[in-house]
DNA sequence: GACTGGCACTCGTTACAGTCGAGTGCCAGC
DNA sequence: GCTGGCACTCGACTGTAACGAGTGCCAGTC
């Protein structure tokens, strides 16, 4: 593993040319454009140990250089610093993300510019339910046997769900079960309620208990267990530049990974806040995306948690840029959230 | 125009072969394949006359013949019969929308279905809100000045809105305010409410108007001016099969035309229940959609439309298959919405 | 011992020529 | 009006050759 400050400088060279040149990179190319004080043969040599270390590749025999999915991880730990966001791409965030009217509104502004800035496709995950508390649940008679059963959750987030009631009950009723559920449920973290939601049945009088049996197992049900988190997407058309070449010419399993919320949750839905966390190419756990890199962290006021966004594109990818940007929005993201 | 009808026989013949096999369909092939009763030199007059009038197209001197789009417009308006669906498609469809617990979940589930049968590209539309009516406004105060406003209209859609008062106000009344809202907009259209909110504020009690003023605006301006339009995608990967050959060679512009929710609204937004439409290629008057057919149809209960749905794809698609499964699904979630 | 210049070698790319064959348009004949 | 026959076109494929970017290796220099 002897290798050395030049190596390294060669490494990043190599890097760097071929993220924005997406050609396969030779010594003499390398001496040209960057000050490495030494000739083409030296390179080679460089090259030659760099290779055998598994950093970089060639394409074929006589072809330039290509950096591996190792010489990334390399890269991205060791030989590059975050670059600092320029005055105008702050500015664009802050425009873009200033008047917001509501949660969607605020989640759509986001993935959206997350796509523009850093031309890539764009997830970002709706604040998870499961780290929210109830701010408010209302119930809305359909008719005598149906309710209609919103729950408004502190980060802004509204739930709705229908419940089918197994006998009709009078108004007075709803407006007693509201106030139940209203006084045992508000202001926990939903992850806590199902032992709530278990006492509000065992503990309702005998008239009641019937309809809330139903709605307990509804809102443990929908609310808790069901689709708790959503995801909101961009920029799908970014996948398309730089030709095929990226994603070895086939952008199916990426599109296909890009539909399924589930997948896309568990990659960019851990993260916390504090750290960011970069996937290139083969660490990745999902077959579809081994020819992709994910750039993904959470946001949330201060150090705790709401949900995760992040970015998909090639490994071919400019990461100092892209992490700086994704850890801007997230921060910006955050403290607008923080603020409803 | 004089075309008989062996020659709409022959353009049948290779709008079928085309769709088929992906490939320029020639004289010979053709009269293997199909019972035309007569020789290949035949076959190859008539098409000299199609080619002429502009139905099919020769991509080069020396190869078969491809339809063009006034070639799959004939094909559509007078050549073809919808295929009826399949005992299997039938099932599929029911089994999959029986058990949608929610109306997020019946427009998932059916966006997903339309995309699984037709291998398309599918697009639906929320029920649109201005075709829908008010069952219940619910105002929830988070702060003194501070309200929450949730509206859930008859198809079971729900949207929310904060809501900033100009002046702190007491519980009783936020009460008032949404005794008042119910009273006057329940039941109502949202299309005709904007003058029933202006009746709203002009007879409020004085010590409520301030409220009311801003709660009107925000009333008119988002849930009836704004985003009250939604769709959901699904089967975008589908655009990947048929390699390149579809699509002239770029999905760009296809992908950059879908994420724009404007554009696919005017797209499918507009068609009632008992029509389908069907735009081929250049008829399509978005440019980024030149290389792609979309078949649309409204949906919702009898013949009144609450929303749009359909599937867009190449051009050389299976116009009669299509078709019907986009009708039939349509049928399907039209009666599941008159339900509930 | 580390770096360098030089050189032979590899191999993908491009250009060009030639062959093949699917498919056509046209025409004389039935 | 249909058909068989025939000459023609032109893309697809194959083979050959020249080109050049880039390499690995080695002997020479500091």
């Amino acid at each position: 593993m002897g290798l050395d400050d030049r190596k390294l400088a060669v490494l990043r060279a190599i890097v760097e040319d071929y993220v924005a040149t997406q050609e396969p990179v030779g010594s003499k190319a390398l001496v040209e454009r960057h000050q490495l004080g030494v000739s083409p043969a030296t390179v080679r040599n460089d090259m030659a140990v760099l290779e055998e270390e598994g950093y970089i590749r060639q394409p074929h025999t006589s072809a330039g250089r290509v950096p591996t999915d190792r010489g990334y991880r390399l890269f991205v730990d060791r030989l590059s610093r975050v670059k600092p966001l320029s005055p105008a791409e702050r500015r664009a965030i802050e425009r873009f993300l200033v008047g917001a009217v509501d949660l969607d509104d605020v989640v759509h502004r986001t993935v959206r510019l997350l796509a523009q800035l850093t031309r890539q496709v764009a997830v970002v995950q709706y604040p998870s339910l499961a780290r929210s508390s109830v701010r408010h649940l209302e119930l809305v008679p359909i008719s005598t046997t149906r309710l209609m059963l919103v729950m408004i959750a502190d980060t802004g987030r509204v739930e709705q769900r229908l419940v089918e009631l197994p006998a009709p009950i009078p108004v007075e009723d709803v407006t007693d079960l509201r106030r139940l559920v209203n006084e045992k449920l508000v202001g926990s973290r939903l992850s806590e309620t199902p032992p709530l939601v278990q006492a509000l049945v065992e503990e309702s009088v005998p008239h009641l208990r019937p309809a809330m049996t139903t709605l307990s197992t509804v809102l443990l049900e929908t609310l808790i267990e069901r689709h708790e988190e959503r995801i909101a997407l961009a920029g799908t058309a970014n996948l398309t530049r730089g030709g095929l070449l990226d994603f070895q010419g086939s952008l199916r399993p990426i599109l296909e990974a890009l539909e399924e919320e589930v997948v896309m949750l568990k990659l960019i839905g851990e993260a916390e806040p504090t750290t960011t966390r970069v996937l290139i190419g083969d660490e990745n756990e999902i077959d579809n995306l081994r020819a992709a890199s994910v750039v993904s962290t959470g946001y949330g006021p201060g150090s705790t948690s709401l949900g995760g966004l992040g970015v998909l594109g090639p490994t071919r990818m400019d990461y100092p840029g892209t992490i700086a940007t994704v850890r801007a929005v997230a921060r910006y993201v955050g403290e607008l959230l923080a603020q409803n």
